[in-house]
RNA sequence: GGAGGGAUGGCAGAGUGGACGAUUGCAACGGUCUUGAAAACCGUCGGGGUGCAAGCCCCCGGGGGUUCGAAUCCCCCUCCCUCCGCCA
């Protein structure tokens, strides 16, 4: 949510921000202008009247006190009549606040003034290109990751089609092994400086608020209605509100958390879109990886989430790119984002494993998390940044078709060998 | 799921209708004293809105109600604790 203040006193740089996102953002950045001015011009008259009401009341005290009884008795009939003004009042400016609530619910974050300009995804520059060569892969390379995986039995989407419907996959035996050890080595390539957290995976709608994703995008996430929860569509949700209406001392942060945990997506409007395969899923395990930081401190962060999803990517032995987002692609909540992406020679497909973002302050204020700034009165927003450090399916899929020999096993990765039970391949 | 008891500032804990945004203690911060520290003493010490400012307004878990006036009385909800039930 962005700062209310900034539509008051800089509507002109804020709207221009927006814009650059393409689409209409106009009507609503002017609707919270509007209603606003009118909000503000109900709470002075409000709590005008409500100033009255107090000091009456004071008196009928001091006059019943005194045993004045028929003055007191006068007041009471005055401040009664004042009270029925100010709950006019009152009900009012509840009914603006709650409109302008919603409205800003729904306007996106501004983007830094560093993305770079475009309207699709098709626009978003690539950063930089890591270990590529497209004329480097040989034919055993070129099989797709479904059929290494079901000849080898370390993938079972049929059946798990049987279990839980399309778009559900499983894996089995050295496979599931190879998932489990994807997380692990993400986990322990963080340990470092990340604090690990196994957060809850049904959050509250509030908690889906504080992030984002609702109330715009309700139908992407799976509801359990009857217990009003949601299942998290990334770790990432849970680890924002972990310090929910919360006031943290400077010296604290950053403050960086990390997490294992499966997510889940309806992928509500792409049907029929890689349908095959491991490429969209709708339950998946991913490693998040993130941080609260002071505004000062965000820059820096943006860049070391990058390097640590980068350095994790790399050690596996894909190739990869780094890709900006830019600002018609850009996230509702995101003030800058990269993505990463691995090579997967069996589709033949760039595949997105990770989204490192900065999201400014737009999600602090939903989650109302707040820092003490060191020798300053009051507390400001915190800063939240975000990144996959390892998203399981893609990853898996691209190791699969990358480290597939010609005799049709898959070499596993040098560091993933400590999780692998001593194998040193599939199948 | 059933019964009972709770929720007040960073923490502890008073306050049960009127000068209470809130006694007090601890912690923290500034100062005096000290070679330094401790102790003692003095002072500061929750958050937010609005306004140039003085000020005014809001917040005692959340929401609603009663009243001239609510931390205090009433209703609903959430969470915590104890006991029972169930259970990995």
């Amino acid at each position: 949510m962005i700062d209310v203040r900034r539509i008051r006193t800089e509507f002109d740089e804020v709207h221009a921000a927006l814009a650059r996102r393409g689409g209409d953002v106009a009507s609503e950045a002017a609707a919270v202008r509007e209603l606003d001015e009118q909000l503000r011009v109900l709470v002075q008259r409000r709590d005008d009247l409500r100033a009255q009401v107090n000091q009456v009341s004071k008196d009928v005290g001091t006059l019943r006190r005194d045993g004045k009884v028929a003055e007191a008795e006068a007041k009471q009939a005055e401040s009664r009549a004042l009270g029925e003004q100010e709950k006019e009042l009152a009900a009012a400016s509840a009914d603006l606040e709650g409109q302008i609530r919603d409205l800003l619910l729904r306007i996106p974050n501004l983007p830094h003034p560093d993305v770079p300009d475009g309207a699709t995804d098709a626009d978003n520059p690539v950063r930089r290109v890591v270990g590529y060569d497209e004329a480097a892969y040989a034919e055993h390379q070129r099989v797709p990751h479904w059929e290494i995986g079901e000849r080898l039995g370390i993938l079972d989407i049929e059946r798990a089609v049987k279990i839980s419907g399309s778009m559900f996959t499983m894996f089995r035996g050295q496979g599931a092994t190879l998932s489990r050890a994807l997380c692990q080595l993400a986990l322990d390539n963080n340990a470092d400086a990340f604090e690990e957290i196994r957060p809850p995976t049904l959050v509250l709608s509030s908690t889906l608020t504080a992030t984002g994703q609702l109330p715009k995008f309700a139908d992407d996430a799976y509801a359990i209605e009857r217990d009003d929860l949601w299942a998290i569509p990334t770790a990432e949700v849970p680890l924002t509100s972990i310090g929910k209406d919360e006031i943290l001392d400077e010296a604290a942060l950053p403050l960086r958390f990390m997490a294992y945990s499966p997510c889940y997506r309806r992928e509500a409007g792409s049907a029929g879109r890689d349908t095959r395969g491991l490429l969209r899923v709708h339950e998946f395990d991913k490693v998040e990886i993130l941080a609260y930081t002071t505004p000062a401190q965000a820059p820096a962060m943006l860049d070391e989430l990058v390097q640590r999803a980068e350095r994790t990517i790399a050690s596996l032995g894909l190739a990869y790119r780094v890709i900006e987002i830019c600002t018609g692609d850009l996230g509702q909540s995101h003030h800058r984002s990269f993505d990463i992406e691995v090579y997967a020679p069996g589709v033949g497909q760039w595949l997105e494993v990770s989204s490192i973002s900065w999201f400014s302050d737009y999600q602090a204020r939903r989650a109302n998390i707040r820092y003490r700034p060191e020798g300053e009165k009051g507390t400001q927003m915190i800063h939240t940044l975000n990144g996959s450090a390892l998203a399981v399916p893609r990853v898996w899929a691209a190791i699969v078709e990358t480290h597939h020999q010609p005799d049709g096993t898959v070499r596993i990765p040098e560091p993933l060998l400590p999780y692998m039970r001593g194998a040193t391949s599939l199948g």
